[in-house]
DNA sequence: CTTCATGGTATCGTTTAGGATACTATACCA
DNA sequence: TGGTATAGTATCCTAAACGATACCATGAAG
């Protein structure tokens, strides 16, 4: 086991990449608390078994908690454990950089076609 | 185009992912210029074909610079730019959380098996 | 005339991530 | 008796990422 900076690096970006994370982790940054058929409902284009599996893997991590109500039909819900809370200034910073960098794209294409440029919003954060 | 915090942060992590860009970027971060052979030296097990593809994808955004002295045997230098270097203080927050994570990590696998610990170096930068 | 160093490409194969679709258990409700 | 809702699994397939290996151009040094 290494311990160098890009280990580190790494280590935490496996937490965050995968298709669905970012948005899960936005889900339940913004909303707290969602049932299983919330996060499907809310996450148009993902399949029952990709938010499965990266529920599983961010849970694996503890950066979720899984609460399981014995009831039928089933009832589970999802939330951020206090460690998973400590990722928040983390997305805060990905996100403040990626809205600079969407605007950055933004003006390297201007120099070529004419796509036309939204107005910022300028939320550094959620 | 969207644009919501979602986009931004995996635009954003479109950036920093793919298996060699973190140890690529804190390579230029640490050591300013560096020719593609050093870096190559510098990363054990990366093939030359990646090291190149990711260097260009990592060009093409406009993270790092790379400048062709016209001579032989070829000498070619990477740095990153400006806006590369304001990815710096994102990476450093995703390092300060990767090393707490770490230290989690172990915490966890403490309760199960009996691998040793490593004393934290606490170097929350590069 | 050959060898060497550098910074690449090209080609092919494997491995992994992700997607589509079908299936399941359970109790309640009509 | 049959349909419904929820939260999943299981199976199969495709596409993309990654890796191994071989090849190439150039000019200087020997």
């Amino acid at each position: 086991m290494e311990e160098t900076p890009s280990c580190r690096v790494e280590t935490a970006l496996e937490i965050l990449t995968g298709k669905w994370k970012p948005s899960i982790l936005l889900e339940l940054i913004t909303h707290d608390t969602l049932r299983f058929s919330e996060l499907k409902r809310n996450l148009p284009n993902i399949t029952q078994k990709m938010l499965t599996a990266q529920l599983r893997e961010l849970e694996l991590n503890d950066i979720v908690h899984r609460e399981i109500y014995q009831v039928v039909p089933p009832r589970v819900e999802y939330s951020l454990t206090d460690y998973g809370k400590t990722l928040i200034p983390v997305l805060n910073a990905i996100n403040a950089w990626g809205e600079k960098h969407v605007e950055h794209l933004a003006q390297k294409d201007m120099l070529q076609d004419t796509t036309p440029t939204l107005a910022s919003s300028t939320s550094d954060s959620f």
